[in-house]
RNA sequence: GCCAACGUAGCACAGCUGGUAGUGCUUCGGAUUUGUAAUCCGACGGUCGGGGGUUCGAGUCCCUCCGUUGGCUCCA
């Protein structure tokens, strides 16, 4: 007999061999929601085998480690229809994620929609059959001969399994795979699969290997839980702030001017403006000074930061001086040599800037510097360019052209932990004060067997310590990310994610050592003696782009009054309150609200449907007695209404809740109370 | 940049296996003067993403370029 010690602390016996699906079911019942079972902390599957003393308790389908384990199966699933209908494509690789599980296969191609469809039916199928799953132990060179021909399989064996150890495979039907596990006990726990698309990847994420083709899918206990999920997909589908920014005229990317530039359009600029105008009020409250430099800069500039070197293949090429072109066609250079000294660096001219730090250091270094200037915070609202790859721009999230609500820091060593600090809080409060609060924070440091980097390892060490010291202070969750620092500099990044599930870095602050050193920085101390600043770097929404972007998904259209461009649409019953109408519109823009009026003759009941889509904060309804007694009837977006409000107070009220930043429009009292 | 899918009026879409384009909304013009999510009638609007090819004939088939979408890779 063994003791097995249960999740309520009580421990019961039971014969040796006895497996942990049938203590599952002993403690909790036959119909309970467990897929696999947590042995001494260890997840196992329902068959293995109990012989010694243990604690157990169930894994819920519905927990997290639950759901992982059902989608790591139902990757199983797809790459078993997958061998059966395409018996030449090799599985390689198929784990769970967050939303769903996806596996690739190499030697699968022309793979389209009509193909997942039919692959889809075959899981189903498979489903149905309820076929066991079985893990089985093998020794390396046995499993080295069953994939002996998944030259992809044999690798992993290769550098993963030992000989001595061996590793084990699940077999479902005919059909199995080197997987460690768990893995649910029967196919017929996953009957409610949907693929959801396919595309590419390489083999082990690397450019040069093998094309893979890789099929998303989803899984769900239950077919009500599948449903859900499809129908909460569609949804976030409709705040997507590509289709909201078409929808709301927010802004435009036009093929004729180029992939990944925004044209701003008026509703959309008024947004900016706002958040702008937000920021410049922080700003100056905590010391910055505004600054403005061109888009341009000569390339020696990005010579000694480092930038051109170091991103050449992510920068507009360089912008060539026509005596250079010239004297080169001159001198017989060919278009090929001339593009090869392009790549080289080894030509004179200008470059759109990347980076707007060089341009401030200059600025820094345009006057001599003492620690009494210290710390200098210059800002800028900076547009830079970077020629990101073709296949990854996309809507304001990522684009070739975008504006920083950049800063740079001079600041002397010991201020750096309070700076960074300093510059850190600015984020969270602008990201608090739009409600943005499902973010994480990640602390990026080098990768220490990289030699991307520069600057000496002593100076990173302190950088990073102050780096870590500032997440610690800030009382949020937050991660170390090796790897994940830029090249002069370790940092702190502030990532959100989309509606689709993409996460994106939003707010930054950077410490760097390396470009004071490059430009050969100063300031006398007080001990009369020169000293080399440090910098940081800081943006808190990154890119106005990108930030805004994020913002109309999160707000899903629908900005609080102080952001919302435009924040009263007056809609008149008839002609006869035309002029009442325009009187009022004529007063809210002198009060510097910003409102549009359609007094048009259509019903009231199609100017509605007319301008929800655009979602103004309220609409105002005049009729007949609001003429009469001098009021509106204020709509809110959900259809509330509170009628005979006066018209002074209401523009009072309304200007409060502009000047609060209240996060939703609460001038009409809720029906739901 | 790589893989796959897609690109028809301002927007959302239809157009079967090739026979020179349709619907709804928007817009505009009339009628109506309306009380909180669809009033009626009429009109305008497309060299079907660009270019090339096959064919008597291409929105439809082929090639190529551009763009979009989903991933991969990259991200100062």
């Amino acid at each position: 007999m063994i003791s097995v010690t249960l999740p309520d602390g009580s421990v019961n016996e039971y014969t040796v061999g006895i497996t942990a699906g049938e203590i599952i079911i002993d403690i909790e019942g036959r119909k309970h929601d467990c897929i696999a079972a947590l042995v001494d902390g260890e997840e196992k599957d329902f068959s293995s085998e109990l012989v010694t003393d243990c604690s157990i308790e169930g894994i819920s389908v519905y927990s997290d480690a639950g759901m992982y384990i059902l989608r790591h199966s139902a990757a199983h699933l797809l790459a078993q229809a997958i061998t059966e209908l395409y018996p030449d494509a090799k599985p390689t690789i198929g784990p769970p994620i967050d939303r769903g599980f996806y596996y690739d296969f190499a030697d699968l191609e022309d793979f389209g929609s009509d193909e997942l469809k039919k692959v889809q039916k075959k899981m189903h199928e498979l489903a149905r059959k309820n076929l066991q799953i079985i893990r089985i132990e093998h020794t390396e060179s046995e499993l080295s001969s069953m994939f002996e021909n998944n030259p992809y399989k044999l690798e992993i064996i290769k550098e993963r399994i030992d000989e001595g150890t061996g590793s084990t495979i699940y077999s479902q039907g005919d059909w199995f795979d080197l997987c460690k596990g768990p893995h649910v006990h029967s196919t017929a726990k996953l009957m409610h699969v949907r693929l959801t698309s396919v595309s590419s990847a390489f083999w082990r994420g690397d450019q040069n290997r093998d094309k893979l083709t890789r099929i998303y899918g989803l899984v769900e206990p239950t077919k009500d839980a599948l449903k859900a999920t499809m129908a909460s997909i569609e949804e976030a589908k409709k705040r997507d702030h590509r289709k909201l920014g078409k929808d709301l005229q927010l802004f435009h990317v036009d093929e004729d001017v180029g992939q990944g530039l925004i044209l701003w359009t008026p509703r959309g600029a008024t947004i900016r403006t706002c958040l702008q105008n937000f920021i410049s009020e922080h700003l100056t409250r905590q010391g910055y000074h505004q600054v403005y430099t061109p888009h341009i800069g000569k390339l020696d500039l990005y010579r000694t930061s480092g930038h051109f070197p170091y991103y050449q293949d992510s920068q507009y090429p360089p912008l060539v001086e026509k005596e250079m072109m010239s004297k080169l066609a001159h001198e017989g250079c060919s278009c090929g040599e001339l593009s090869n000294m392009m790549a080289a660096g080894d030509i004179e001219g200008y470059m759109l800037k990347p980076m707007n730090c060089p341009h401030h250091i200059k600025i820094y270094s345009s006057q001599a510097r003492s620690y009494r200037d210290l710390p200098l915070r210059l800002a800028e609202f900076g547009t830079v360019y970077r020629w990101e790859q073709s296949g990854e721009i996309s809507g304001l999230t990522r684009v070739r052209g975008f504006t920083q609500d950049d800063a740079h820091l001079f600041v002397t060593e010991d201020q750096i932990a309070n700076e960074v600090l300093g510059c850190i809080e600015l984020v969270q409060v602008i990201f608090e004060s739009l409600g943005m609060t499902d973010y994480r924070v990640r602390v990026g440091l080098r990768d220490p067997d990289s030699s991307k980097y520069v600057g000496d390892s002593d100076k990173w060490d302190r950088a990073e310590d102050a780096c870590r010291a500032a997440a610690s202070s800030l009382g949020v969750k937050w991660s170390e990310e090796p790897g994940e620092a830029a090249f002069y500099g370790p940092k702190i990044d502030f990532v959100v994610r989309d509606v689709i599930g993409r996460e994106w870095q939003l707010g930054t602050v950077q410490v760097d050592y390396n470009l004071p050193e490059r430009f050969e920085l100063k300031y006398k101390g007080s001990d009369g003696e020169m000293h080399r600043p440090v910098m940081i770097h800081r943006a808190p929404f990154g890119s106005m782009e990108r930030f805004c972007g994020v913002l109309i998904e999160h707000f899903a259209g629908k900005f609080p009054t102080w952001l919302s461009p435009t924040q009263i649409h007056i809609l008149t019953i008839s002609q006869k309150q035309v002029e009442y109408g325009r009187e009022i519109l004529s007063k809210l823009k002198q009060e510097g609200i910003r409102a549009e009026i359609d007094d048009g003759d259509n019903t009231i009941g199609k100017k509605i449907r007319m301008h929800r889509k655009f979602h103004p904060a309220y609409m105002l309804i005049l009729g007949e007695e609001e003429v009469a007694n001098g009021s509106v009837s204020v709509r809110a977006r959900n259809g509330d209404q509170r009628a005979g409000v006066e018209l002074n107070q209401f523009i009072s009220e309304l200007t409060e809740e502009i000047n609060n930043k209240n996060s939703t429009p609460s001038l009409v009292p809720s029906r739901e109370g």
